[in-house]
DNA sequence: GTCTATAAAACGATAGAC
DNA sequence: GTCTATCGTTTTATAGAC
């Protein structure tokens, strides 16, 4: 069952297939449960997807464009690479009582595939990845060019580690702590390229 | 097909399917597999485990003695609390290899699983709960009484985040390296009950 | 493009001989 | 306790009418 909505019934699969395999799992979710959810007889899901793992992969395609779109959002709207990376780590607390219900979308189908073999998998590590590339960017600007990849890297295991720990302890609260951790950590972290005056002698890690 | 193993028949299931669990995921995962790799007549299996899911809680059931029987040794073993953190932590550098390959076991079942429903899910959870208590009494007793159980539960998001990352990017140096982390802000946080000549003001989180 | 009907295979689980 | 044979269901996927 949809909201009435008139999209095309190709976009509307790919929104029933992107929440169900988030609330469900990749494996636990049919067809004919995205059919359903979508409004859609099952075999007209094949006129559109040929198979199960192309309309996963169509699903987890959109979400990596999505991030890709925050990225260029925030390039834009935002000036100091600092506030950029606080701002994208604080996307989560608008996410956090769903996602320490049904975990990140994203880690949840790195879990359930085996990342050397799927093509869904190296689709879905490669969000991962575009974080990692973006965050690193941010962390040069920054002046950190050495440590750059590794704090990069360090945020989003901070993240899908949070998340984790809040589903599995069913405390959204867990996941509002820990970005706060890393957002404390953000802010005390000097800017080494240009010295603004607000800079502090802390060091992060 | 399974080692040369003369161990009783329900232990070599429940061996099998922590193997293949770990390794495929849960529902990935069917009863034949298990019992091919245990080299037992798929209607065997029924005489020990009356459902699937009555395996899966086995194989979780035993992962979560094993974690018990380590917090006994290392309170055996290992006077220091600190000292106690860090070797828990350094645990994950002997299996990193694997778990950069196919995930960390535990949450892995929880990534699969509906935590508010399901009782296998409450069963892997319960596992961290016990783990964020075991640490929380070290901390604890390192006088950080207000923040022990923070200090807990960012140990092993931590640790469940690096190992996500790692299996991400095909990387088991991740997990290495956030656990360098871990272990080097564990080293750094004072011991406020005894001072023992070696602590420092630095704080940690 | 849309939908019904159904094929083909895999799954969890059971019955019952030994 | 052990194992074979199989049931009933669900799954992905296809064929073909409209």
């Amino acid at each position: 069952m949809n909201l009435p909505n008139p999209q095309n019934k190709k976009e509307r699969l790919i929104d029933s297939a992107a929440t169900l395999f988030h609330r469900n799992g990749l494996m636990a979710t049919s067809l004919a449960d995205i059919a359903r959810h979508a409004d859609i007889p099952i075999g007209n899901v094949y006129y559109y997807f040929k198979t199960k793992d192309d309309l996963a992969i169509a699903a987890t395609q959109r979400r990596k464009e999505q991030f890709a779109a925050s990225y260029i959002l925030l390039s834009e709207n935002i000036a100091d690479p600092r506030a950029r990376l606080v701002e994208a780590v604080n996307y989560y607390n608008t996410v956090c009582a769903e996602y320490a219900r049904y975990g990140c979308p994203i880690g949840k189908i790195i879990s359930d595939t085996d990342s050397e073999k799927d093509a869904l998998a190296k689709l879905a590590s490669s969000i991962f990845v575009d974080f990692v590339n973006w965050a690193k960017i941010q962390f040069e600007q920054l002046g950190h060019e050495e440590d750059a990849k590794k704090y990069a890297i360090s945020v989003m295991a901070g993240i899908q580690g949070s998340i984790i720990m809040a589903k599995s302890m069913q405390n959204s609260q867990i996941i509002a702590v820990e970005l706060e951790r890393l957002i404390t950590w953000l802010d005390g972290i000097p800017n080494k390229k240009i010295q603004l005056g607000k800079v502090g002698i802390r060091f992060g890690a």
